[in-house]
DNA sequence: TTTGAAATTGCAATCGATTGCGTAAAATAT
DNA sequence: ATATTTTACGCAATCGATTGCAATTTCAAA
């Protein structure tokens, strides 16, 4: 690789025999400057290759224009999703996005949160780790003034800006509809719960139970069980009970979910007709399954748009007595073959 | 948000009374400073919450450590695979990841690369677009001396790094494999030939047909099939060929192989023994169709290393008479239910 | 105590773009 | 033709960190 020297606005001003100050002013269309000269400054700069060094711009401005993201994974359908979604509305505004991945891990995560703030990001949107146990990495965040996003996975403490699902509503909904299927005895696979999207899953369960007076038992809830693998075992406890489940509400994702069905099919009990399967995100692969499984749309890509607008939108709002913003997006329940016990759609 | 002054290197250096190249150097952990007063500076610069700013470093040292990447889109399952590999390695090395999609856009894919120039990014890692018909937005890229890695769908004539799979042989090795258990008549579905990657699998699919002594039959060749609903286009119009296909090999990608079963599934036609398929590109779910698909895994996490490892190993490289490599991974065939026509495995 | 080398630290320029302030030139008004 | 206002451009500081070179201090050897 060659080294090749970039030529700077001193270098058209040289060539042209004025002042990088005009060249400035021109390449940023100011009206100090002339238009003749304007027009000829930007044909210089254009003859000469000139790219302006966005370094030293941003430094002088005391900005980045650039947006931080830190999700678990980035090839995680609906991370990816939403990245797509920030970067959509962020890329139109002129801002770059910086990705980190944390692997859900808390030191990695602090690691990722550093970095950005030596990059001087404008903002840092997050989703937590699931095993974070802590947050003073994120109050940090705000303590440099930067803006913080979270969304989806939130530390519910830290008063920022969040985009989340409803994820009670969502849950409370693939409940109802389990029962009113005519499910009777409905298990839940259940995630960490020291992430709230998994308490708030585990409270919709709860609070339907409770609505059509069915009890709760402690031994049709699996912990911890938000992997394929870890749902075909979660599975295989509930289905080898003296009394098992008629339905399984995978609340963790539909590779949980998949894992039921795993099970079901080597166990040979029917779905939907003996086991009806709920799984949660609507990964791409849940519509092809045999039978399909029904489950919960989170708008993802939809969820990044609101992401990157909500920082627009503040990023001009100087009224600092304003309690942050919460957006909650309304999930979508998808009724598919997998909890249709008795045929009908 | 409030308005935050962040410290910086000159105000440890007045509250120590000293001066801000020692700090400098004391942060950089250079031997020319006293390990006494590093340690001082380094306690001071913890207790101010010092965080170093990169632009005005990485200004002075004329380089950015950062990498741009220009993809088709984010949220597709190759793509995220690869950026999660390549950020990786490059997180461990200090260098950052801006993430840019061209949506299958030309136009979008220039502007892209335009703002990564912009941007001073030390290295521009791409997989172009499907309708790029020239390539001037890349050979700016060299000529700006920066670093250009090209991966899968690269733009053969220019000459600079890539990372590519054998495509060629991939295809012939699912051929042969498609021919010796039984099938006789195998159609192609195939990608816009402008794409290298399309064409090298088709120059597969051909050189085992010749290879096996079968005819070429232009009208199992259906162009452009390249989505799930195009596939299944092209494969109804396959099937109802007076002389239909008893095998199809959708080259472009698995979506493209599941339209196929769609369409085999609506029509009534056994899957494997009627009908053999074979996708391209191992997507989670076609393990999970009924039956399983068979495909060929491009290794792309691994691929995604490949090219950040690429980028660090060319970086100390001084030797410009050396040509840029291309480095070549080989795909594995994935065999499973949907080609094993005789039930054998 | 003196001398010289080595270890520390300071000075000042630099990276490239931006911008407040001042001044010369051009345009308008008197 | 002179006074006054605009317009256009230059000067120089600034953003924060880095680094070659000079200056000072430290320490050991003579």
């Amino acid at each position: 690789m060659k080294k090749v020297k970039r030529t700077t606005i001193y270098d058209i001003a040289d060539k042209l025999g004025i002042t990088a100050s005009s060249v400035s002013r021109a390449l940023n269309n100011s009206s100090q400057v002339n238009e003749k000269t304007k027009e000829l400054i930007m044909k210089t700069a254009d003859e000469l290759n000139y790219k302006r060094n966005i370094l030293a711009s941003n430094l002088r401005k005391g900005q980045s224009k650039t947006i931080g993201v830190v999700v678990p994974r980035i090839n995680q359908n609906f991370f990816s999703n939403v990245i797509a979604g920030i970067e959509e509305i962020t890329y139109q505004k002129g801002y770059n996005l910086i990705i980190c991945q944390s692997g859900e891990q808390h030191d990695k995560e602090i690691q990722c949160v550093n970095t950005l703030i030596n990059q001087h990001v404008d903002c840092i949107v997050i989703s937590v780790s699931a095993d974070s146990y802590d947050y003073q990495h994120l109050q940090n965040v705000l303590d440099h003034g930067i803006q913080l996003i979270q969304f989806d996975r939130v530390a519910e403490e830290l008063e920022t800006l969040k985009v989340i699902n409803d994820n009670v509503q969502a849950s409370f909904e693939a409940m109802s509809h389990l029962i009113e299927g005519g499910y009777k005895r409905i298990g839940l696979l259940e995630g960490p719960q020291n992430l709230s999207i998994f308490k708030q899953r585990k409270e919709g369960y709860l609070k339907a139970l409770q609505l059509y007076n069915i009890p709760v038992i402690e031994e049709l809830i699996v912990e911890n069980a938000w992997t394929k693998e870890l749902g075909a075992q979660g599975t295989r406890k509930l289905l080898s009970l003296p009394h098992p489940p008629d339905a399984i509400f995978a609340s963790t994702s539909d590779f949980s979910a998949l894992g039921v069905l795993d099970v079901a099919n080597a166990m040979g009990i029917k779905v939907p007709s003996e086991l009806g399967i709920c799984g949660y995100a609507n990964e791409s692969f849940s519509e092809i399954t045999n039978p399909s499984i029904t489950t919960i749309d989170q708008f993802s890509v939809y969820m990044g748009n609101t992401v990157a607008n909500l920082f627009f939108q503040e990023i001009g709002n100087t009224d600092t007595t304003a309690k942050p913003k919460t957006i909650s997006i309304k999930p979508e329940l998808i009724i598919r073959g997998s909890t249709l016990k008795n045929g009908v759609h």
